[in-house]
DNA sequence: TATGTGACATCAA
DNA sequence: CTTGATGCCACAT
């Protein structure tokens, strides 16, 4: 049967706090990853903008949610924008100048960890 | 219903 | 290398 729009039993906000609160301690995950692992593929601000959202009202670690690039785009909706930063150092992963220096490293993909 | 918006991703120049 | 334009889709008004 066809659900409309409205009635998801599930918002995507939703999912991507589900799948935010599930990143590893000391890893990082792109808003492009999240957003294949929900389905909606191409709908990748709308993660960073769930997030927002989410932010101070979920217990959603969106400081371990960057970009692409590693860069921390994300930080100034933080109450503290040095604090996104400061998390990510706390947990290991090396953050200069508000990008992550080795990504890959400290990548973690949904896709692959969640199957 | 229509329009505007965005914590991105990707490509062209 | 940088900058600008475009696609994308859920949500707010």
């Amino acid at each position: 049967m066809l659900l409309n729009k409205k009635d998801r039993p599930n918002s995507f906000y939703q999912k991507v706090y589900e799948v935010a609160r599930q990143i590893p301690f000391g890893r990082v995950t792109s808003y492009g990853a999240i957003a294949k692992y929900l389905g909606a593929g191409r709908s990748s601000r709308m993660v960073g903008y769930a997030l927002k959202s989410s932010a101070s009202t979920e217990n959603v670690p969106a400081h371990r949610v960057v970009n692409r690039n590693g860069l921390l785009t994300g930080r100034h909706h933080f109450v503290d924008p040095t604090l996104m930063e400061q998390l990510l150092n706390s947990e290991g992963v090396e953050v200069i100048n508000n990008q992550v220096v080795d990504l890959k490293k400290h990548f973690w993909d949904p896709l692959s960890e969640l199957s």
